[in-house]
DNA sequence: ATGGTGGAAGATCCA
């Protein structure tokens, strides 16, 4: 007997991540890009709320689950879900008087097992020259670690956000301007790498090798008018969550909308579902 | 161009 087409259809799931550059400035952008693009996991970064003041109620109305890692003015992380996760965790350890919240961790459980999504949002790291670069280099030394042992339980892990890194010069519209930047330096490269290299896959290069693909626009200076970008919003995938990749995408529309974030949402559509 | 724009907080800091 053959197989009836609905026993074909792929079962996949959307895991999507954006720096949204303030919740309640971004809240109708959000609320029309959750309804265009369904993901079933959003990573949101500088949501700059506190938890109280974060627009819960109109995401929920779209059936989203929201956990928070909120701070007064700056930073701010979050998951939004269309199932709710079984644990959630909020800390980086390796710092413990660090208050920048930058970190939401939640475990999903899905057909194939459980799934960890992570909301992270990478120190900026500029001026080089003042305890901001170091403070970087030491948050990303954290994640590494971090990282190490979350890959020893070899489970589908995924590191989504905006690191605050250009991995290569192909990454950027003018490369060159970027030669003394704290997203740009040797150092944060390097970084980046030795983390990738635990054995991570990074999406959207694993899908497309083009040059030209951006994730960010500067609100100045026209930036978005003459494509002078560049892409630091990633999504690292531990081995046992490259396997489940289906897709990969830039939703490089976004910031031609009215009143966009200066980063558009990165996606990716994985073999698995709730 | 030595932040040119934008968000949040609150008369500045952060990116």
């Amino acid at each position: 007997m053959p197989l009836s087409p609905a026993a074909v259809i792929a079962i996949v799931m959307k895991i999507a991540t954006w720096n949204i550059n303030g919740v309640k400035a971004r809240i109708d952008n959000l609320l029309h890009w959750l309804e265009e693009c369904q993901p079933d996991i959003a990573c949101l970064q500088e949501i700059k709320s506190v938890d109280e003041l974060f627009p819960r109620l109109e995401i929920e109305a779209l059936g989203y689950h929201v956990e928070t890692h909120g701070q007064k003015s700056f930073n701010g992380v979050a998951l939004l879900s269309k199932k709710s996760p079984d644990e959630v965790n909020r800390r980086l350890d390796g710092d413990d008087s660090d208050e920048q919240a930058r970190f939401i961790e939640g475990v999903f459980s899905t057909k194939k097992g459980a799934l960890r999504v992570v909301s992270l949002y990478l120190p900026n790291g500029n001026p080089v020259d003042t305890e901001k670069y170091p403070y970087k280099l030491a948050w990303m030394e954290r994640l590494y670690k971090w990282s190490q042992e979350r890959l020893l339980l070899e489970e589908p892990l995924i590191l989504a956000g905006d690191y605050n890194v250009i991995p290569q010069p192909r990454d950027a519209k003018n490369p060159e301007s970027w030669v003394n930047d704290a997203l740009f330096l040797p150092q944060t490269r390097e970084a980046f790498y030795k983390l990738l290299n635990l054995g991570f896959t990074e999406a959207v290069r694993s899908v497309n090798d083009s040059d030209g693909l951006y994730s960010f626009w500067d609100y100045q200076a026209g930036a978005w008018q003459k494509d002078n970008g560049i892409r630091i919003d990633h999504l690292l995938l531990s081995p046992e969550a490259a396997e489940l990749l289906k897709h990969a995408e830039i939703e490089k529309h976004t910031r031609g909308w009215e009143k966009p974030s200066d980063h558009v949402p990165v996606v990716i559509t994985i073999d698995d579902e709730f």
